[in-house]
Parts: C-alpha cells; structure tokens; sequence
DNA sequence: GTACGTTAGTTGCACGTGCATTGAATGCGC
DNA sequence: GCGCATTCAATGCACGTGCAACTAACGTAC
C-alpha cells in the first residue's frame, strides 16, 4: 500500500537521523567539548559573514530548535566564552549574538570532525 | 566541495526529521494520548504476530532508543494498561512485552492518524 | 500623552533521554 | 560443585528540550 511506502521511508529517514546524530554528538563532545546544538549555532555564526552577528531569531529560523531551548544553547556557549551577546540598538528587544575569537577557534578545529562524521557516516548507514 | 554537499544532505535530513517527528508527536499526543516513542513500541508489538510478545532487546533492535529509555517507556505504556510484561522462563533475565487488548484498540485508533502525518507531512515538506 | 496588541527573548517547570551503575540470571572453564 | 565474565533489564542521576508564563520593547490608534 502507498502507506506502507510512506511508513518505511519515515523508519529510513529515523534511523539515518539516529545514526547521524548519535556519531555527531559524540564525535563533538568527545574531541571538541561540543554539543551538536551548540556546533550548529557555532557553524552558522561562523558561516555568517556580517560582523555583527546574528539575531536569535535568525537563527532560530536557521536552527531546528525551539525557541527557549536556542535561547539556553546560546547561553552555554556564552558561559564558556565562545559566543557574546550583543543588545541591538534599533530594536532593543532584539539580541545579535556573534563569535569570540576562542568561538571560531573552537569551530574551525571541529569542522573537520564534523565533516569527517557525516561523510563517513551517510556513506556507511545507506 | 564534497564536503559541502554532505553537510546540505544532512541538514536536509535533519530539516526532515524535525518536521515530521515533531508532526507526529504533537498530533499521536493530542489526538491519542500516545508519545511517539510509545506508538513506536505499539505498533512493532501488534506487527509481530508472535503472540507471545517481543524481548525487550528485541524492541531495541527494531527502534532506535537507549537501552534505558526502552525500559522506562514500556514502563509507562504498562501503567498505562497498554502493554504486559512477562518474565521469559527459558532465560528468566529477559522479558516478554506483549500488547493487552486495551493496547490494540489505541493502536489501532492512532495508525490512521500516524500514516496520515507521515503522508502529509513527507509531501509537504520536500 | 495613554492604552492595547504584537514581537523578542528569557525563565520555571515537567518530561524524556542517555550514561553509568546495579542486580539478577546465564554460560563457561575448572 | 565453585568462580568469573557476560548478558538482560531496571534505576539514579544529570542534562537538553518544549511548553507556558513572564518581562521588556515596539508599533499603532486614539
């Protein structure tokens, strides 16, 4: 039946993200003392190229996260000094938040990890 | 690069992934008082035609959650009067799961709605 | 100006999950 | 028989997440 279709592409797409999730999470905490929320927020940060920095809501479109728990990812990195938070001027409701130097650091040296887990990963579990 | 495809197909996945877990979730809670973890169980449980239930390691092959996650949402699917457990007499450290009559009836009331947001949800969302 | 609805972000709380440990049962070597 | 490593499942604990409530700032209407 096209629901059985539908059924085992949703346990594919399950145990792909499972796989990946797990090996990235892992990988990250283990060599970087990352965890994969904050790597993402990190990532787009970087990726970024205004100096400025992002808005939380930015990246809370970017990021597939609810809105408190972006909130708290964002305040862990701040603790551990690699993302500041900025008030914005023009609309003093928003926060830009933008990488610290120890930040980009810390993501360049975990890039590769990144990017080695999901190659070897995807490449593997298919 | 190669690598940035990779990173693409993985944000793809994970964009997937949230969209239709979150669906699920929200409308097997709402609609049938069942977390998707739970509906998971059920429905690998009432798939099996062996009456006499699935080895919890045999769940956890089948799905993907920790060993102790397993353990506490067959807790719960149990006071809830959804499912059994049953030590196994022939290797009395593993345990039956079988679902009671009470448990097919949910089950058999959520997996329209579970395929329907499968449905929807994989062909909206690519 | 004031009042009201909306939007941005944070926080209290409950809950599900993973890791590590524990307890019990099994199988193997002797 | 007696140990000992292994396996299965349950539990203590810490942590990340989502929901709902909250605060602060903005925009609009009057």
């Amino acid at each position: 039946m096209h629901d059985e279709v539908a059924v085992k592409a949703w346990r594919e797409l399950s145990r792909q993200y499972a796989a990946l999730s797990c090996a990235l999470e892992s990988a990250l905490q283990e060599q970087h003392k990352l965890g994969m929320s904050e790597f993402e927020v990190l990532d787009r940060l970087v990726g970024a190229q205004d100096c400025t920095g992002l808005r939380m809501q930015e990246l809370g479109e970017q990021i597939h996260l609810s809105q408190s728990a972006l909130s708290r990812t964002v305040a862990r990195l701040e603790k551990d000094g690699l993302v500041e938070r900025q008030l914005c001027t023009s609309d003093r409701r928003g926060v830009f938040v933008h990488p610290t130097d120890a930040g980009r650091e810390r993501h360049a040296a975990a890039r590769p990890t990144h990017r080695a887990v999901i190659n070897t990963t995807l490449a593997s579990s298919q």
